[in-house]
DNA sequence: AAAGTTAATTATGAATTCATTATTCAGTCA
DNA sequence: TGACTGAATAATGAATTCATAATTAACTTT
């Protein structure tokens, strides 16, 4: 028997909210719809109370609207929305650069080389699919590495919030190019120590991000369909 | 008829959240302290499903802690949490600062100055009341100058969770002054729209804050009582 | 047929009920 | 006395029920 396992023991309302807040990121969920609490008890097979509580803490963190009455609607990622979290999540990325810096042991900071390297190796590549993944352990290592639970809250619920946007995928090779490049200096200053150089890099990044991002919109809306 | 008055139509568990929010806040529920459902629906005359639903929402929010088949706790302000909390706040002042300074039009910046006059008098006539009232209108005033939801939001929320400390640690007379010049300053760097200087202002604003209040807690761990 | 009105249906918010898990407390034994 | 056991009690999580508001459908009326 294995006593070191703690026991899982999770409440209905707990898992839904995952659930939930996972079909509105993956855009199972489309932005602007209603949620149809009676077929997703169903589907779910839990009754609506606890799928109701799930609601309300979604509509909290923002991924759902609440309108008295008239049920939860998927909350739609708007240009302005994105305007506006943008600059929040590079100031709370240019705190995990700082932070991580002073806070990483040598060994993690070697995974997150190892990270770097496959992501170097996907760009080459041009394999999409691995470069996301290898972005998405960096990002996730250097959170972790500034030790702080409270910025690691914050920056998870912004992050799953813009992740929504989904010209997000459709990374210009421009972009792509400025992307790796920006890595390659945060790898650097990482690797230095340098917690004001990599907490500025990181914030930078964020915003050309978002540039890219307002500029495939721009695009998209000349051109739509 | 009044027709540009929005028709108030809240629902239970919104006005809950507030309300609960508030006790905790206030300190009214101790931290650590177990929520007693039932007593509560009693005095305020609810059902226990819209008050769980807000103790679901304070518990994502990080004012109670959910434990399951044993209820919600108050949560408790660990000198760990604020340690981390506050250089995410300040962060986010950072950003407000530099925002404010971009967004705001003069007619706003002038009210501002009336409340910093607001906070010397009451600084001079000692008065922590009315202090505090100057203080927090400053410092309201500043995040809705800053033009965005989603910074005021985040902000909001760690502000309540660490203005709990208050209740800890009193403000002592060095950091009374201190706090004083750097307001001070603030105010001058907003009339010259230094956005760089007010943000780094603010953030060293709040991380002094610490510094005070951690102080203040450990000469309390000396003197229990 | 189109717009407006009313009745039927559905969905929602909140209260209540029910099953299960903690907690308390009396009783037992070392 | 003090630790253990187990029944009685209380609380919690989730399902169900109920009242009401919103939506849809049916029916006028022009």
């Amino acid at each position: 028997m294995n006593l070191t396992d703690s026991i899982k023991r999770t409440t209905l309302h707990e898992e839904l909210v995952e659930r939930l807040r996972n079909l509105v990121v993956e855009d199972v969920l489309k932005p602007g719809e209603k949620v149809p609490e009676k077929q997703l008890c169903d589907s779910l097979g839990v009754s609506r109370t606890p799928l109701r509580e799930a609601l309300k803490v979604l509509a909290s963190e923002g991924f759902v609207v609440l309108q008295a009455n008239r049920g939860a609607r998927v909350a739609s990622v708007t240009r302005e929305e994105l305007e506006n979290t943008f600059p929040v999540l590079a100031a709370l990325e240019q705190l995990v650069g700082e932070l991580a810096c002073q806070q990483m042991d040598s060994v993690e900071i070697q995974r997150i080389e190892s990270s770097h390297k496959d992501m170097l190796n996907a760009y080459k590549a041009r394999d999409r699919q691995a470069y996301f993944k290898a972005n998405q352990d960096i990002h996730q290592a250097l959170i972790q590495g500034a030790r702080n639970d409270i910025l690691e809250n914050h920056h998870k619920l912004l992050a799953a919030r813009v992740r929504r946007a989904r010209f997000m995928a459709n990374l210009s090779d421009e972009r792509w190019a400025q992307a790796i490049d920006e890595h390659e200096a945060m790898m650097e200053l990482l690797k230095a120590r340098n917690a004001d150089g990599l907490g500025k890099t990181m914030k930078l990044h964020m915003m050309n991000k978002l540039s890219a991002l307002l500029k495939a919109l721009e695009a998209e809306d000349e051109t739509p369909r």
